[in-house]
DNA sequence: TTGCTCCTCACGTCACGTGAGGTGGC
DNA sequence: TTGCTCCTCACGTCACGTGAGGTGGC
């Protein structure tokens, strides 16, 4: 039976000596032997036990779950428990951090399709980001509307053409005029617009928006807050109370 | 503009009284006024603050990268930096989580077949996982060996039975003996067995592995460190000396 | 005045890393 | 005797949780 010193126990293993001497404080690797010195001397059966104790920390097992393997007399039960726990940990750890990945891809993506960033913006685009389902819903519904509208039209416009019959289009042209006034109504009513300047969310007079410039995502407008003119990016108005604080 | 105590803001956040001081602490959330009572008082600009190092947070983000990003002037380039960063951070963690569930299922169901579980069994089913690999093209090269003398076998004996030609059965049963000689003696140089009892890894002699009782992957052999006679694993013989102190 | 909230220490968590200052063993 | 290894404190890490003992504010 040879005879480890703590550097050569912790060489074999591939651990610091900091480690060996730590696991002997935390009562797992008590060295069989101590020199007149006071120094540690390991056997093979410490060198054994090591090994397993460093598999089973690479496992991801604590100390403290390993001196209860070490302590118990059931072995077997306690490991399979332990193991279960640890599948079970790592299982929820691994979504965890897949789910905070695509958070971060989706922040990444967002900060490059704008123009000024700053640590106020991170807000906004978290913003939009909880936001974005309930958005993609009130454009869906829109399309939805628009459409047999857009059909309606069309096959009046087509009958005027090629059959000459232009009175279908006529009654079009008259009871759209209501259609269009509350539809315009409801969809500044839906969508608000975060400033880029004060990170304020408001929503403009159905005029201002009506008559603004604007692309898919965004709309020019005037921030009743701070004032500046820019283009502020479309979201669906919140319905809860959570950024009221902001409108002060 | 509303002004919120530690408490009321916490609770706006969903995070404890202590994280909000702790922030203060930290110097990443300094209350934009103190009460003369020396309590803390935080306007919206701070809760829109807090909001958005809690959104940082949950990316999993420290304290001291947020920090940065606080202190820094040039948000735009620092923050993909970090972000870059943590995406990496992420992925590997990922990785090594899921290696280690993957080592954690691979023990789990070698403790199940195995009869007796102690301690040091673990270390033995470790053993035998990095071992296995090794195993496995051993174990291939002895089947692709046998292969050719098996189809040489079977021909010369349907050559016989058919035909009556009996001299390639003879020719093939007097040229074998040499080689199932060579094969046996390099087959036990090759493997190695796991003492159930005191986890030594030894080689039996030809004689006794051969007339041995087994299974597909144990033998049953008597382990010359101590005594016990039993099933062994059957594993690839080590060729490096780690395993080596085992043999006292 | 009485609860409730908040304040500041200060210790604990987890698995070691990193000195400091002293000593054993070849 | 001289390096080298090892020894034991003891502090630091990270983001807070958890009392303790005291006080502000309704």
């Amino acid at each position: 039976m040879s005879k480890y010193t703590t550097g050569e126990l912790a060489k074999l293993c591939g651990v610091s000596v900091r480690t060996v001497q730590y696991y002997d404080t935390r009562g797992i690797l008590i060295p069989s032997e101590l020199s007149e010195g006071g120094r540690r001397l390991f056997s093979d059966n410490d060198l054994r036990k090591l090994r397993i104790i460093c598999y089973l920390r690479d496992l991801g097992l604590s100390i403290d779950s390993i001196s209860k393997l070490l302590s118990e007399t059931n072995t077997e039960s306690v490991i399979s428990l332990l193991l279960e726990q640890q599948e079970a940990a790592l299982e929820s750890e691994i979504e965890e951090r897949q789910l905070q990945l695509k958070k971060v891809a989706e922040l990444k993506s967002s900060l490059k399709s704008m123009d000024h960033v700053s640590f106020d913006s991170i807000g906004d685009i978290a913003y939009i980001m909880t936001n974005r389902r309930r958005l993609r819903n009130l454009r869906l519904m829109m399309v939805l509307i628009a459409i047999p509208l857009g059909i309606l039209q069309w096959s009046s416009v087509i009958l005027w053409i090629t059959k000459g019959i232009w009175w279908p289009f006529l009654i079009w042209a008259v009871t759209i005029i209501p259609y269009v006034i509350i539809f315009t109504r409801w969809y500044f009513k839906k969508m608000a617009y975060i400033c880029p300047q004060c990170h304020t969310i408001f929503q403009p007079s159905v005029k201002e928006g009506l008559f603004a410039n604007h692309t898919p995502k965004t709309r020019k407008l005037s921030c009743p807050s701070c004032g500046h003119r820019g283009f502020c990016v479309e979201i669906a108005a919140p319905y809860d109370n959570i950024l009221k604080g902001n409108e002060s």
